[in-house]
RNA sequence: GUCCCCAUCGUCUAGCCCGGCCUAGGACAUCGCCCUUUCACGGCGGUAACAGGGGUUCGAAUCCCCUUGGGGACGCCA
């Protein structure tokens, strides 16, 4: 049975690479038919906040993809210490006594070759170790990487293939600090052990971490999960996406509450690193789940294309506009209300805009006219239609209104009679429309004219007309 | 610094594993034309890429090596 977990830890909102991971597994969940498993990383006590948390549940119910398990870290903090101790027990892991370091990490770092281990811990007696212990010394437990013998750890990447790493290269990383609450590392591999995750599909971040954990599984007894990294996110400048230095156009609410489509925005997220290799591109969330598989996935990191004066990648945003263009009305109307200025007509203004707009939020500046009962004032010259000027303008206008107060109210029956009008004045049709548009809409561009008249009605088409008429 | 990973149009990508069908395909963006009552939609077309250098081969975007560039990891963070 094929069980995948997302993991994330709540130490910010949810931003667009956590979402993609998500979605990633979610879709290899579903197109398997196995598992899915929400588990809140929250082993750092000092950095979790709930508010982190809830705007994490936020994103991830806007995502509207579900989950079937849940689970949280710091429930299971027994769990990961008696496997920690486990290892401590087996002698795969050791007790160091060293005192925390103080802050000058780069320094290490950075300084000739790699730090492995502390001096002096590594080859500590265990009748010592238990004396220092028992005496009350704090200590943190480390994995005793066993460079002696074996010479490196491999696994195979279902996305990157084949990778080895010298165990000379992998220090004793820790395994449960001096306060006793497990670290990440520790954590992880122990619930993913019981959890008894088949998949770990993360953020290729995680790759060169992999190898610890596979040294960890093994020393646990148990046969390590298959892995799957996913090519990173990256910032236009080639920087790795961060909440603190990319701010909120990173976080995916910044998305929602600009009126993006979740179902758009899954279908872009999911493009950036993976490919059907068919050259579709607008799919919905079924044909995803379908096509989705990890060959898919490509090895590169992807670029997400924002910038300062616009927020949003232009391919999020297309997707964006193929998504609300191929929607029954019904639904974008619904989906519209929470950010149209006001509901009524809302049905019926829909089908005027559905092709004119990119985000759910461009229905305000897009159809604002018809939301409001007065015109904000507008310049008297943009009535002047093609080739005219104010006195044609005026002409156009009060024949407008005579042929308006009898006409049909229903789109052939405009259509008929202001053509008529037009043929009547001698003028293009398009001198005769504009005039009548600008009046009601209070600009030139606007939705086709005869479904807005419908939609504004003949009272107030009147009213603007004649509004007009009073300005030149 | 050490280790790991990556490298096709401005961006997302197909092709690479299993060399020839690649004068490198698609999409977004951009430019032009058409459609048209404005806008939008739609249609048609243009500009635009195999990082560089060595091999291997009759033949390389595809295989190998080096260089360069980029990313990541190296914490008692996750």
């Amino acid at each position: 049975m094929l069980r995948v977990r997302f993991a994330p830890s709540p130490t910010g909102y949810l931003h667009i690479g956590s979402a993609r991971t998500f979605i990633f597994n979610w879709l290899y969940a579903r197109h398997n038919h196995g598992t899915m498993i929400l588990r809140i990383d929250d082993t750092d006590v000092e950095r979790n906040t709930q508010t982190s948390l809830d705007s994490i549940f936020d994103g991830l119910k806007w995502l509207d993809l579900n989950w079937d398990e849940f689970y949280r870290q710091s429930d299971r903090g027994d769990l990961h210490r008696r496997m920690a101790n486990e290892l401590l027990a087996k002698d795969l892991a050791y007790r160091d006594f060293t005192p925390a370091t103080t802050e000058d990490t780069e320094e290490k770092a950075h300084s000739g070759g790699p730090w492995l281990f502390n001096p002096g811990m590594r080859e500590l007696s265990n009748a010592e170790s238990d004396r220092r212990a028992a005496a009350g010394e704090p200590f943190v437990v480390r994995f005793r990487v066993p460079r002696e013998t074996r010479t490196s750890v491999e696994f195979e990447d279902l996305v990157y293939g084949s990778q080895s790493k010298a165990t000379a290269d992998i220090e004793d990383f820790a395994l449960l600090r001096s306060s006793g609450v497990p670290t990440y590392h520790m954590a992880s591999c122990a619930d993913d052990a019981d959890l008894c995750i088949s998949h770990i599909v993360r953020g290729q971040d995680h790759l060169t971490n992999t190898f610890k954990h596979v040294l960890i599984f093994e020393a646990l007894g148990v046969q390590p999960p298959k892995f799957a990294h996913l090519p990173l996110l990256i910032a236009p400048d080639g920087s790795k996406l961060s909440k603190r230095k990319h701010g909120p156009v990173v976080s995916v609410t910044t998305y929602r509450d600009a009126g993006f489509l979740p179902h758009a925005f899954v279908n872009f997220v999911v493009l950036l690193g993976w490919s059907p290799k068919n050259d579709r591109e607008v799919m919905s969330r079924a044909e995803l789940t379908d096509a989705f598989t990890l060959e898919g996935v490509n090895r590169s990191n992807a670029t997400i294309n924002f910038s300062d004066d616009d927020p949003f990648d232009p391919k999020a945003v297309w997707l964006n506009a193929e998504h609300i263009r191929t929607m029954p009305v019904e639904e974008l109307a619904k989906q519209l209300a929470p950010f149209a200025p006001k509901q009524d007509k809302l049905l019926q203004i829909t089908p005027l805009i559905q092709e004119r707009i990119k985000l759910l939020r461009d229905v305000a500046s897009v159809a604002d006219f018809f939301f409001v009962d007065e015109l904000a004032p507008y310049d008297p010259a943009e009535l002047i239609p093609q080739k005219g000027d104010l006195a044609l303008a005026r002409k156009v206008l009060e024949e407008a209104r005579e042929i308006l107060v009898h006409a049909e109210w229903n789109h052939d029956g405009l259509d008929a009679a202001l053509r008529a009008g037009a043929e009547k004045l001698k003028i293009k049709t398009g001198q005769m429309f504009q005039p009548i548009r600008v009046a009601v809409c209070g600009r030139k561009v606007a939705p086709p004219l005869f479904e807005t008249l419908v939609v504004l009605g003949r009272e107030t088409s009147l009213h603007r007309i004649g509004k007009a008429i009073e300005l030149i």
